[in-house]
DNA sequence: TTCGTTGAAAAGACGCTCAT
DNA sequence: ATGAGCGTCTTTTCAACGAA
């Protein structure tokens, strides 16, 4: 975005952070309420611009909050907690916004957002379909995730112009089994005519043009590279991509133990490829937006674990994620204090994986019974248990309610909760919303002085 | 050239011990 | 009781080799 008019000294800013709950509404500055709305426009709607989109979203202002309309420009938008957005007032209660990410850099968006027929400035209203679209574009994002895959360049897969396909990357894409025709293209389209190839022991192989991409490309032994399935059609196309195997998203599948435990491995791939390699705080945020601090944990070979204790267990319940069960986590923010949210849960697992859970359930610990006769704890935090707690935490979700309900673990203990009892979840409560307040305080401290040189240095270049 | 086999390495799961 | 750290065992993956 070129920000010429960030700098007018004419024109008047304010910037808020998102905090949760901001989805609802967003209160303008007092200050800036008091000095430049106050008495003169009350009772009037704003009219907010952004450059990722030609349109103006209208926007409802009750005193100094902005109410009906501002949940949409938020979707439309994908603002999330964290996130900054900085008011530029533009005039006549106009105001233009810019949308910051957890960095402080500006949220690029791919390309305008809205773009279709009908798009005129007055057009006030977002429709299911851009709403839609906006969500396809996520899932669109996800799976193109899904649909990359890293592999490393050696000698000998050179030499034999033949290299492995990742079993999980073959499987999801239909290429496990048979012969296949693809191309292999690099970045600017020049392309080569292969084949995959699979063998009865299931590893599965790119075969021929391989070395000759890895010689146009100057790719040798030792170098890896990330190639993206553009099309799953009658021939894929296998496009070299620039980035090194990051993706954003991390499928896991924890066990009953690692419920019980409150300890989940992330993978090696994921983890070295985000580069998640200090152990620290991590927050999770689950499909309530309620956000859940835990450890990320480092062995002593580099395998990197999420610890929570009870807290991982109440997350999955939380996402109504079971033992066996699967669930995609996308890394918002990576660093020395990463935040996690939960993206989505994978309704079947595979029969081998789950197969496998059980087996190893079995020759770990012969006491377990987890097919039948006395469940484990895990198990008693079933769906039916979890469809209860659901229902009785209906309304603003807290991580304190998910918390408790977390460590109940027991239905009949929840049923004869005692005044006491429920006193004291509130207690815990508000000692963990306040937490979280100060948390952010701190946070948006560092922040807030973050943005405040940053414009400074704006105003010297100017 | 194709394909089966093998062995090493990596990853995942689990459990034990110790500290608080 | 809970959390943290670490060791060990099992499983999976894949590069490399060699026979057909």
């Amino acid at each position: 975005m070129a920000n010429a008019s960030l700098l007018s000294p004419t024109n008047k800013h304010f910037f808020k952070p998102l905090l949760p709950g901001f989805q609802r509404n967003l209160n303008i500055p007092v200050k800036f309420f008091s000095e430049h709305i106050e008495g003169k426009h009350e009772g009037k709607t704003v009219k907010l611009r952004t450059d990722a989109s030609k349109r103006t979203w209208e926007v409802k202002m009750d005193g100094n909050r902005l109410t009906e309309g501002w949940k949409e420009f938020v979707e439309a938008h994908d603002l999330r907690i964290r996130d900054f957005v900085v008011f530029r007032h533009e005039g006549d209660m106009v105001f233009h916004v810019t949308a910051l990410g957890p960095s402080c850099c500006e949220i690029q968006y791919p390309q305008s957002i809205s773009h279709e027929e009908g798009e005129e400035s007055g057009e006030i209203e977002i429709s299911e379909r851009e709403v839609e679209e906006n969500l396809q574009k996520e899932y669109d994002q996800s799976s193109a995730d899904l649909n990359c895959f890293s592999q490393s360049v050696t000698h000998s897969n050179i030499s034999n112009d033949l290299v492995t396909l990742p079993r999980d990357f073959a499987k999801r894409n239909g290429l496990d089994k048979g012969m296949h025709e693809i191309v292999l293209m690099n970045e600017e389209g020049k392309s080569w005519e292969s084949e995959v190839r699979s063998r009865m022991s299931g590893q599965v192989f790119i075969v021929g043009g391989w070395k000759s991409l890895c010689s146009e490309n100057k790719l040798k032994g030792g170098d890896s590279c990330t190639f993206k399935l553009l099309q799953n059609a009658k021939t894929p196309v296998f496009q070299l991509c620039s980035r090194i195997g990051e993706s954003r998203f991390v499928k896991l599948t924890p066990t009953l133990n690692s419920l019980e435990i409150g300890k989940q491995h992330l993978p090696v791939s994921f983890t070295k490829g985000n580069g998640l390699i200090h152990p620290g705080e991590i927050i999770l945020v689950d499909k309530d937006r309620v956000e859940w601090s835990m450890k990320l944990q480092v062995d002593n070979r580099g395998g990197m674990h999420i610890f929570g204790g009870n807290d991982w267990k109440s997350f999955c319940a939380a996402n109504e994620v079971g033992g066996g069960e699967s669930l995609t986590l996308e890394l918002i923010r990576g660093g020395l204090s990463p935040l996690f949210k939960f993206f989505s849960k994978i309704e079947q697992p595979s029969f081998e994986a789950e197969d496998r859970r059980h087996k190893r359930a079995r020759v770990h610990n012969g006491s377990q019974e987890t097919d039948k006769g006395e469940p484990s704890r895990a198990t008693k935090m079933g769906p039916e248990l979890e469809k209860r707690e659901k229902t009785a935490e209906k309304g603003e979700p807290s991580r304190a309610s998910n918390k408790s309900s977390g460590k109940q673990g027991n239905l009949q203990k929840t049923q004869a909760c005692s005044v006491t009892d429920h006193v004291a979840k509130v207690k815990e409560s508000v000692v963990d919303t306040l937490t979280s307040i100060r948390r952010f305080q701190a946070e948006l401290e560092t922040m807030e002085q973050k943005l405040e040189d940053s414009l400074q240095e704006i105003n010297k270049l100017s």
